[in-house]
DNA sequence: AGGCATATGTTAACGCCGTCAACATAATCC
DNA sequence: GGATTATGTTGACGGCGTTAACATATGCCT
């Protein structure tokens, strides 16, 4: 039994009790988090986890990587599925892509910019994994303004403006915010805003002679 | 000595806990918050906090119904000192206005959209105090839909939007997530966005036979 | 193969936390 | 002035994160 799963070392207490925090989260909300039920949980006792992770913040920023890692995933597969995308297609792609993600990861989603993650600088590969997410997205601005289809703003700017909106609605959505009966599902709306969005800085660019006058 | 502050039944053990807890807060953070803390920190037993306050929850929505009260009223306060602006101006106000109220209280701020919240509806004067700053936002948007300036869709799509931008500027902001060196201040982008959105969305409006073919 | 360093797990304990039960004292009202 | 209510206190319970000291398994060196 050199390698069973519940061997004494069992060699993947590290990734059982990553998983165990997923369930936990998805199922019982971030508050409910704690190492001692994570042991619990995984069956080993509570300082079991401090062979794996220097403290809970360390726990929380390798569940916190995993998700920016499973995002950045997520978006790049949904841009290859339409490979043929002008740069405002790839815009909304990932700005739909973006909410799809967090509506459907909503604990996780929550980790990842929860109040512990504030000194992401003390976890580089959180770090990274961040800043790769949101890489992704600073790449299709800079194509979009490159190619005049947005306007020729600071590539900065309309990055953080089109991530400020849909972060927004992300967490808005995540929270239980967005209750109105009268508006669609948040993964709706994720698409609608982006869309929306873009068409109207779209318009913005275009020189008023370059517009249909009909 | 009837009503010294310091007396046994001192009387306003109540906002004495609540200002306590929002000086932790912007002083140390929200996750430093603790009843037990804030008791010794008016001086008083630890069990007290439960002759105010029914658990922590409680305390923490009585905190949040504060500050969406002080936000309603920052954005009257804004809108009242421009009494002549038009619908799309008035948005701008707004806007602007909620940003830099974020970005002046962060923790105040994040408490009232922290995870605790989620269960909103156990506490009516929360619940009630959100839905007036929602409102104050819809009516703006309203109004502007009304003149013609914003395009003709659903309010609540409009307003939603509108705040996804905002919250999510300012919670990106509050969690320290736009260091960036070459990006103006917070504040600031939350005029400079708001006002982007607006122009972009008020062009849209216009059906193209009315903008200038120059 | 034997032996040792390292990795991984355990038990015990500390101080903090939220909360409850029981008790004590001040304020208020008939 | 005496009972009722409002407010505060002490003591205790279980849960938490974390540390220290100890135990056992793994794997490498010769």
């Amino acid at each position: 039994m050199s390698q069973a799963d519940d061997s004494y070392h069992h060699g993947n207490l590290r990734s059982a009790l990553i998983g165990a925090a997923l369930a936990a989260l998805e199922h019982e909300g971030p508050s409910a988090l704690s190492l001692r039920g994570l042991a619990r949980a995984v069956g080993v006792s509570a300082t079991a986890v401090y062979r794996h992770f220097a403290n809970k913040d360390d726990l929380v920023a390798a569940i916190a990587t995993e998700g920016f890692e499973g995002l950045s995933h997520d978006m790049h597969a949904r841009l290859a599925q339409e490979p043929k995308a002008d740069p405002m297609r790839r815009l909304v792609i990932l700005g739909e892509g973006y909410v799809a993600y967090a509506v459907a990861h909503p604990a996780h989603y929550r980790l990842m910019f929860g109040k512990r993650m504030v000194e992401r600088a003390a976890y580089p590969a959180l770090a990274q994994a961040a800043a790769h997410s949101y890489g992704i997205l600073e790449n299709a601005v800079a194509d979009a303004i490159a190619s005049g289809d947005l306007p020729a703003m600071p590539v900065k700017m309309l990055s953080t403006l089109s991530w400020s909106l849909v972060h927004g609605l992300s967490t808005l959505s995540n929270d239980g915010l967005l209750t109105d009966n009268s508006l669609p599902a948040s993964a709706v709306l994720g698409k609608t805003f982006t869309q929306l969005l873009a068409d109207a800085l779209h318009r913005l660019a275009q020189p008023a002679e370059k517009q249909p006058c009909r």
